[in-house]
DNA sequence: CTGAAAGCGCTTACAG
DNA sequence: CTGAAAGCGCTTACAG
């Protein structure tokens, strides 16, 4: 009611500018061989009309869907929401359209992998947050002929963005050390498997790293698991707090783990920073709240890294591999402090 | 390489299950007048073959896009996504696609309704979560043939779901009473503007109608705008507890704006709950990690709802008109206690 | 219950 | 630089 109820096709716009359906789909595309007097008369007919190409007539006549994929561990969580942001941001503005799929959890992953040729004629590219593959899920995808980049993780012959793991927890641990601290205790992904993810075990090696060049051994007893969650990191604490000799200073490789350790020491009557120091990864916006001191990271770059790269290979029929690690930064805020004595 | 590097096409399974093509498609889909053994033979055939219909062909034909727009004002905040991933749930296991887009402020808002029509074949649904419609808005999407739901908002003539904003407030409000506080500061939405969003001035609703059965007069000081972020109900704290008769209680609501004011009452010295009570409303993952009271609601399951009601119309090819409003919980943790004197 | 055929609205060789 | 025509891979009346 009121505006046309169709839309214009593709015929509209070329009997409005008098000229064939092909020369209307150069035009409108921006394709090169056009004449500029043609493509404006085209350019004004549709405008005029307000014409949109149907988007599923022209993937099926491409033989490209024009969307990007991006699955994720978990869409709920800060992080992957913030890199989607990201990606969104960037393919909004190139005209891609974004597919987000949830794989939560190995069997989901195994099933995503093994449909991957189904994706093939929905997604050109295929962006995926936090998720740890296989190797033969590796060569899968490096076979399918969608772009991919991984966020978060690394494979051989596989684009990858992700902030730079090993300087972040160093930054961080070194931080603590000049505070004087020595009995640092690191919670870090899994408790059953902490090196699943690379991400885990990347901060691990920093914080190995920055022990070792300080001539410290690393105590098994202060290594613990917090799951990547809140609870995970409340029942670490707890573990590390009922030691015999309990840490001065705790690292957890995000911010939610942080806050979780934070909170679990007020609880049980301990005061921070002078009774026990605590850092994290990531500057989430509730950091700053509890005054958390921890290494900002910027997900949403990432995400737009990985979007860029895919619409650049898409757009010069390329297929580079590229690599990048962002940079981190220290922002101490006040839940560290000087070591005891 | 390894794997047929072509996907099969509808004309195969109709070849292997010895059949035309129009009753693959037919079996396939679950039409009804299907024999149940040729839906069989042809349901092994598609198995065999690894065989799933290119989605834009089907798009094209049907003139559906078996895909749903979700429209988000901040994809990377912790509600949107919640949300966004209680549509996903629910379509992932419906067969739909999701499409999300994202729509930050007043200018890709209208952008993005004037333009609704060209969402016409690329989604069937579209649900919108926390955007604030002008009334031509809601008449535009009212004319169109799309399903739309909106989540927080709401409209005559479109569905909705949210959850009990006024009753969320009220249980808030309430513990607090209950706890003998008289002076409670709210801490709303906009600054500028409060009422500007619907679950904003509904939770002002729950608190005057909580105060005023006290014979409480709501007194406009104590009435202060967060922006909903950290930063925004931190400096509405600092402006709260500058007054010269400051309150003795703090209702944000949302928990991120709550833990911006509780961030803001310690840094100041003041002892929480001893000195101020807090309350907010969520229950977000980390509002445990402060130990705050708030009460809880349920954002998945908001948007699970919106997306069943989508599927369910387009199924039935009906338009129901819905609505619904969740309940909500009080959680009681530390952030709240009695009021001095 | 099933099949032959038209058509969905574009893009892309192919010719000129 | 432009056009006529085939074709992308499905779905859906229509007829039987």
């Amino acid at each position: 009611m009121g505006t046309n109820d169709q839309n214009p096709r593709i015929e509209d716009v070329a009997r409005a500018a008098g000229v064939s359906v092909a020369t209307v789909s150069r035009a409108l595309r921006g394709l090169d061989n056009v004449a500029t007097s043609t493509r404006e008369k085209v350019q004004a007919a549709a405008d005029e009309l307000g014409y949109r190409a149907h988007p599923a007539a022209a993937k099926l006549a491409a033989g490209s869907s024009h969307t990007i994929g991006v699955a994720v561990a978990n869409i709920a969580g800060w992080y992957c929401a913030q890199v989607v942001g990201g990606v969104e941001a960037v393919l909004a503005e190139s005209g891609y359209e974004v597919l987000v799929v949830g794989v939560a959890g190995a069997e989901a992953r195994r099933r995503f992998i093994a449909d991957i040729d189904r994706m093939h004629h929905r997604v050109d590219g295929l962006v995926l947050v936090d998720i740890r593959l296989e190797h033969d899920e590796v060569e899968r995808l490096r076979e399918s002929e969608l772009r991919v980049v991984t966020i978060g993780n690394s494979y051989p012959g596989l684009s990858s963005v992700r902030p730079d793991d090993i300087s972040a927890a160093r930054l961080a641990v070194d931080h603590l050390l000049a505070l004087g601290h020595r009995r640092i205790a690191l919670i870090e992904g899994m408790r059953d498997d902490p090196m699943r993810t690379e991400v885990s075990w990347r901060r691990r090696e920093g914080y190995t790293q920055s022990l070792t060049r300080y001539g410290i051994v690393v105590d098994p007893d202060l290594l613990e698991g917090g799951d990547f969650s809140v609870i995970g990191a409340q029942e670490a604490t707890h573990r590390l707090l009922d030691l015999i000799e309990p840490p001065t200073a705790i690292f957890a490789i995000s911010d939610e783990m942080a806050m979780g350790a934070r909170g679990v020491a007020v609880e049980r009557g301990l005061n921070v920073p002078e009774d026990l120091s605590i850092v994290g990864i990531d500057d989430h916006p509730l950091a700053q709240t509890v005054a958390l001191t921890t290494v900002r990271q910027d997900p949403p770059a990432s995400g737009a890294t990985a979007a860029r790269w895919i619409v650049e290979d898409l757009q010069n029929d390329q297929c580079v591999l590229s690599t990048q690690e962002l940079e981190t930064e220290l922002v101490v805020r006040s839940t560290t402090g000087l070591a005891k004595r």
